[in-house]
DNA sequence: GCTAAATGTTGAT
DNA sequence: TCAACCTTTAGCT
């Protein structure tokens, strides 16, 4: 679920749904209470996603901050929501809509001067209207890290996150070990715009699929299991030459590879 | 119906 | 390097 795809997402819905109108914030489960009691009945005026980062800006200059992290969930339906149990972090009312937050890593009420610190130690998001490439291409052109940590490194790359990882990397036919700094310009000039076409895909769709039509065994509707080349694919046979899926931990997540066809 | 693993990050050790 | 977060899904029974 949260790669940036799906944080863009989150904040268009959380606007479409709720954009001005006041909102009915609470903490079922009480760990921000004090911060829905700080939001409750304030208007939503407008909504922003930075790299895995949402936001949602209320009256009044506060900003509702949100990393799902691994676990965290929004869930959207037609007000009234359900009766709350478990561990429900938020739970916002308004407009005939209610959004339930459960799991989320961060959940905080930040000013515009934090939030744009946050902003400022990313690297570029590649959903962002003019990301600044180039600002990720110094960081990898200097470096020494394998490009397999360094597109996972969100003050590189906002947004990236382990699928599109394994899978940008795959359709570039590069190695997940190669040092930043043997990347050559040229390679940098097609994965950067291959990452961002991939991910405003994902947009669109609300899923991640990196396979050419050609490299599905079926036509039609994608299934799940025919939507990438490596990700989880360890062991089976790559799409391209046969060769075995291989995986490693790099950057403490699991990564894949097909050593054939990523060499080097 | 159960179990294991997961798209991520922080903070403690 | 590891635990915590504590939901969802895939895969197996």
């Amino acid at each position: 679920m949260p790669e940036g795809h799906s944080v863009r997402r989150h904040a268009r819905e959380h606007l479409e749904r709720f954009g001005g109108w006041p909102l009915t914030v609470t903490s079922p489960q009480g760990r921000f209470a004090d911060g829905a009691a700080l939001l409750d009945g304030r208007v939503l005026k407008t909504t922003d996603a930075y790299g895995k980062h949402l936001f949602l800006g209320f009256a009044g200059d506060l900003w509702l901050h949100v990393h799902l992290g691994l676990y965290g969930t929004w869930r959207f339906g037609h007000a009234p929501p359900p009766p709350a149990r478990g561990a429900l972090r938020v739970r916002m009312v308004g407009n005939g809509s209610y959004a339930d937050l459960r799991g989320a890593t961060a959940v905080e009420v930040w000013t515009a001067t934090e939030k744009t610190l946050l902003e400022a130690r990313l690297g570029p998001d590649p959903l962002r209207r003019r990301p600044a490439s180039d600002r990720a291409w110094d960081r990898i052109s200097r470096s020494r890290a394998p490009i397999g940590q360094l597109l996972m490194d969100q003050a590189v790359v906002a947004g990236i996150g382990n699928v599109y990882r394994a899978e940008v990397l795959f359709r570039a036919r590069m190695s997940p070990y190669r040092p930043g700094r043997e990347v050559t310009r040229p390679e940098w000039d097609a994965l950067w715009p291959d990452i961002v076409t991939l991910m405003k895909a994902g947009v669109r769709s609300g899923r991640i699929v990196t396979t050419h039509p050609a490299d599905r065994p079926r036509a039609g509707r994608v299934r799940s299991e025919d939507a990438q080349y490596v990700y989880r694919r360890q062991g089976l046979p790559c799409r391209l030459c046969g060769t075995p899926v291989a995986t490693d931990v790099l950057a403490g997540r699991n990564l894949f590879w097909c050593p054939s066809c990523q060499a080097d």
